[in-house]
DNA sequence: ACCAAAATGTGAAAAATGTATCATTTTCGC
DNA sequence: GCGAAAATGATACATTTTTCACATTTTGGT
């Protein structure tokens, strides 16, 4: 067989990031009821060579063809996306209220079920349907319900904190938005999104882009 | 010299992505009131080894000494933080509006000087503080204002056009939340952020440990 | 001021990632 | 249904990225 994804274990995150963007895409052409997809028509689509999405779904274990339907199936076993995901975001400010609001995830599998948030002032309301509870509760809340995914729309400060309420809680996943470099171990995966911190890349090129044009 | 900065131009992407990472958590050590860093200590609170830091820095250049100032200075001279960068926000929604109420980018001399809608019904309001101007407008504006950054937080539909106009109105960067995979060229760096592909990142990181813990 | 301990800068080795190649398979027009 | 053209799967190769090793420099205690 040969293939990596037996012996590896865990694909690589290059690789990891690139595939929801196969999926994407995948969607998008099966929508424009494309009958076929090549690895080649992906590449003008993403940017990669053809090689690479080849060679991604190889190291993935490899898709028995490449129709629409097929592939996003394949694409959604891969991503867990076939399964529910039961979510719950805490922190209720705009970053909280703008992912809530978000309807993009719902037609793949994920709901929001809950927010909690410190400011007593909001018990009772509810945003977009969905009922804003008193974080002191959050620890009961995951006693008593299947929470998947734990999103962190806090300030730092009290983001590891929720991190270990979600360990103990029996959470699997976080998607952090808080400032801080929170890991991932055994018992829970993390994925760190830092908003500023892709400004600042941005900053980084725009200013190495300028930097070489003085230098020329 | 031997200094891979000089003839290498561009820096790797992985860099460009860590970079922003050592700037936050020196900023956070000078607000402790840190007298000295380390790149052992910066391992510690970043997760990479200090062999890397030391490798990163002496990549881009290397820095005086290790002291707070001097590498914030550093830091922010590499990211561009020093300018001061005016943008511009397409799309008044709810990721939109979290992205103007986030206070974290203005300390660095981010600037959100306007809002774009499509919504006639905006016209006039403000978020902020910040004017709420007709898209029509957006050429016009561009033609007349320095803007440096285009945030997109518009559907995926008017993505490209919107990347179109900030070329010819001479912007520098676009970042982008629409869930399309706009490039960068020579004209204009592009930064997509796409926030759903890092929920479904997320989801194949639990998937796949899920996976493992069956096959064993 | 001196010595020991710790930290840095740098080149080179090792590991990881991406690209090119090509035999085999599939598709498509005739 | 046949043959040319195109696309895939899998290996080999090249490049990039990370880690290692260690001489040199800096720090901190006595």
């Amino acid at each position: 067989m040969g293939n990596k994804a037996l012996d590896k274990r865990i694909l690589s995150d290059a690789l990891a990031r690139r595939l929801p963007a196969y999926y994407r895409h995948v969607c998008i052409m099966l929508a424009e009821g494309k009958q076929t997809i090549t690895s080649g028509e992906l590449e003008k689509r993403i940017g990669n060579t053809s090689a690479q999405v080849r060679q991604d779904f190889f190291t993935c274990g490899g898709v028995e063809n490449y129709h629409p339907d097929t592939l996003k199936e394949w694409l959604s076993g891969l991503l867990g996306i076939k399964k529910e995901h039961h979510m719950i975001v805490i922190g209720a400010g705009n970053l909280g209220r703008a992912i809530i609001s978000f309807k993009d995830f719902n037609s793949d599998g994920f709901f929001i079920d809950a927010v909690f948030d410190n400011n007593l002032m909001f018990d009772g309301m509810q945003i977009c349907g969905i009922p804003i509870l008193n974080v002191t509760s959050l620890e009961d809340y995951l006693a008593a319900n299947k929470v998947d995914i734990v999103v962190i729309t806090t300030p730092a400060n009290v983001a590891e904190e929720i991190l270990e309420k979600s360990i103990k809680g029996g959470v699997k996943g976080v998607w952090n938005f808080a400032p801080v470099d929170l890991r991932s171990n055994d018992k829970i995966e993390v994925q760190n999104v830092h908003l500023s911190d892709s400004l600042l890349t941005l900053s980084f090129r725009i200013n190495e882009k300028e930097f070489w044009k003085n230098q020329i």
